[in-house]
Parts: structure tokens; C-alpha cells; sequence
DNA sequence: GGCGAATATTTTTGATCATATTCTGCGGAT
DNA sequence: ATCCGCAGAATATGATCAAAAATATTCGCC
């Protein structure tokens, strides 16, 4: 059916589908989620549908509630402690290991992808934004060569996505975390540790913005 | 069938035991799963094997090969940086904040756990000291009541699980990891850092078992 | 009208089956 | 001897169905 890749399994595809869902805001906190309502938002069968659930769930992007229901986790305070704590502590140094193997034309693509960044946050574009947003970062992290950490990653992105979508939608974009030139700058310098402290402060101003949104 | 507790569904108890089977050392790094041959290992339908091993694969405690096959992740010196440097940042974490926050009950409990540990080793059991351990660093991370953290921590012990025990069954259980007395000691005086730091120690010494068996 | 039990509906869960994919072993050609 | 291709076996995958569980609704009774 699905003609881009008849290789891989489907569970793989549908994942990856409401993964993106959960990323770039098409699900809220709290939200419930059924399996059978997934099945028929993403078009597929039941069984594909349940594999990736188990998998969201492991990774902290969807929650088992004590009956056997599915929700979109809400975040608390602690949360949000919890989660940034952990960022500060994986995402700055998935860069500074980036930043001493990155190549010339590895930086060119991450600036490719930044200026798209910027198109989204000049033209308004929150769902753009998000899903740009987080293109930069990870191909930035790919550059580090650390999968289990980029897999650490992936999963607090995945329990801050929901939240981050609510704090775009009530301020706009034009206070949207973005460090990502002076990243840049410090990539083509080959600071490693001036570029981990560009993103550390990206990292910070979304902590700012979902604080404020929290009330806290 | 299981009469431990009828209401929980099965793929979360085939979950638990895979995990565990994996944590303790009964499965070996690079060894290949079979979806059918673990459904006779535990005893239960293929369904909710497929899930756990969902689950397990989120979690990076098993790894898809580009072809659908399984298998316990062969640990390399580049992964084993990547899990120690997030065992640093986030386990020593979870302690400072536990000493925060234990009770002297919690506290009480602990020893008690700690002497099962120290048991296993003066037995020379390899495989009750994984156990053991296991469940003394866990019950500790329990009292920082931060779960995020902790499901980090799981996913983290998972990936070195399966090399710790080839190191134990290589060196013994005389030289393994233990620092819990230090760490009991300051959680008495309440001193956040000092457990933290007794706990880092503990994690380091495992880290060196871990290099020497790699031979790096 | 309000409360509680019983029924109906929806949803999850696990088993089973058909299909597709991959691996293995064998035979033949170079 | 090595490499290639072709059956045959084993495995993974996805759909479908039956049973269980949970939620929503209805009915009877006060």
C-alpha cells in the first residue's frame, strides 16, 4: 500500500506516524487515545497500531493509566524538573561531541535546515516551527554519533512535545527558543564548548516558556 | 493461570520476566531472540511477547537487525562511554535528591536490602548479587520519586545488564561493584552530595569492570 | 426526581490463522 | 573449492475473531 518503502514493517511506519503526531502537536496533554481511534487517524490495522503504542509508552510519550486506558501524559512542575534536568544533561553534550566531528558540508545542511527554522518562526508557522525545529536539532545530533543518548533524547522531545505545542499557541513564535545561529557559529569555529552553551541556552529559553505556562 | 494478580494484563507481566531474564544475566550480548522461541522460554501466547519486545527494543535492552531479526545488543566501547555518561549524570542525581527525602524507615529498608547484596557476594552468587544489587540502587532511585529519571535508569541498567554479568561470571563476585555502606553512611547524616558521590563511585567501579572485560 | 442494579456498548486483550519475508541446505555450474 | 540459484523450513507480520474488562446507558425501585 504504502509505496515509499515496501521493506519495512508497518508497526515501524505507524510509529514513526504518531510519533509524529505526539512531536509537532497533533495530540494534547491529557488527551485520551484509543487504539481503535488511532487506527482509523492513521489508516491501518489494529495490530501495527497496538506494537507502537507499547512503544510510545516505553518511551514516556504516551502513558497506561491504572484501568487499561491510553493518555497523552499532562506535565507537572516536577515533570518539567525532571525532564530538563535530564536535557541539560544529554543534549549539550551530544553537541560538544558533534561540534569535533561535524564536516564543512555537514554544517552547510544544518544551516539549510535552520533557515527553514526561521521561515517558520518569520511567517508564524507553529506547526512549522516544531517539526523544523526539531529536524536541526537531531540532525545536529546525529553528527555526535551517540545513539543511545540521541535515544534519550528523542524520548524527553517526545514527553515535552504536547506542552511545547500549547506554549506556541499561546505566545506565537516570535518568543520561541532559537540559539541555533550562534550553534552555527561556534559548529564553523569548531568550539565544541561554545556550541554544547548555544544550545544549553536554546534548551533554557524552552524551559523559560513552558514554566511561564505552567504558572510556576 | 498466573494467580499473583489476575488484573494486570499479560503482555505487562511477559514484559517484567523478559526484562528480568535479561537484567539477571539469563540471556547473553549478541545472542538472537526469537519471537517463538521466548513465547516457550515464558510460557505465554505470541501477542504479548511481541509487545514486551516492543517495549524492550524502545528501551534499547534488545535491537532490531536491519532484517527482522532480534537480538541482545553486542556493547562496544563507544556504547559503554555513552551509558556511563548517562549513568553519571542522572543516577548520582537521583541520590542526592533521594537523601533529600528518605525517612528513616526508607532508610532501614535499604540496609536490609544491602545485606542480601552483601550475602550474594560472600557466597560467591553471581547471579543473586545482580539481583540484589539491582534492587538496592532502584529502591533508593524509588525515594527520589522521579520517574522519569528512573525509566532512564531502567533503560540504562538494561544495556549493561547482559555484559555485567559476562564480567561477574569472568572475575567473581570478590571485586564487583559495592559502595552502598558509604551511601547508607551519608543518607544517615542526611548528606545529599556525599551519597551521591558514594553512588558515583559505585557506578565508576562498574565502569572499570565493564573496560577491563572489553579489554579497552 | 434520585439512586443502584442490570444491561448494552465500547474497548482492550490474547489466540489463531494466512501471508510474506528471511534463512538454510542442497545441487549444479564455473 | 567457491559461488549462484532454487526449493523447503522457520520466522515474523498483520488481520481477524473470541473473550474479558471497562465504561456508558437503561430500567426498576424508593
Amino acid at each position: 500500500m504504502n509505496v515509499s518503502d515496501p521493506k519495512l514493517p508497518e508497526h515501524e511506519a505507524i510509529y514513526k506516524k504518531i510519533r509524529n503526531m505526539i512531536l509537532f502537536g497533533a495530540v494534547l496533554p491529557g488527551q485520551p487515545v484509543t487504539i481503535l481511534g488511532l487506527k482509523d487517524a492513521v489508516g491501518a490495522g489494529v495490530t501495527p497500531v497496538r506494537e507502537a503504542i507499547r512503544r510510545l509508552t516505553a518511551e514516556g510519550a504516551l502513558e497506561t493509566l491504572g484501568n487499561r486506558r491510553i493518555c497523552v501524559p499532562k506535565i507537572s512542575a516536577e515533570r518539567v524538573d525532571e525532564i530538563y534536568f535530564a536535557r541539560f544533561s544529554i543534549e549539550p553534550k551530544m553537541v560538544e561531541l558533534a561540534a569535533e566531528r561535524v564536516t564543512d558540508a555537514n554544517i552547510s545542511e544544518l544551516e539549510a535546515l535552520d533557515n527553514v527554522v526561521n521561515a517558520a518562526i518569520g511567517a508564524g508557522d507553529v506547526e512549522g516551527y516544531l517539526e523544523s525545529n526539531f529536524r536541526f536539532h537531531f540532525r545536529l545530533y546525529d553528527f555526535a554519533q551517540t545513539p543511545i543518548l540521541r535515544k534519550i533524547a528523542i524520548s524527553l522531545w517526545l514527553q515535552v512535545g504536547p506542552s511545547l505545542r500549547v506554549v506556541s499557541g499561546r505566545y506565537g513564535t516570535s518568543n520561541l527558543p532559537d540559539k541555533h545561529s550562534e550553534a552555527l557559529a561556534a559548529l564553523r569555529k569548531r568550539e565544541p564548548i561554545a556550541a554544547a552553551r548555544a544550545i544549553e541556552e536554546d534548551i533554557r529559553q524552552g524551559l523559560d516558556l513552558t514554566r511561564q505556562s505552567l504558572g510556576v
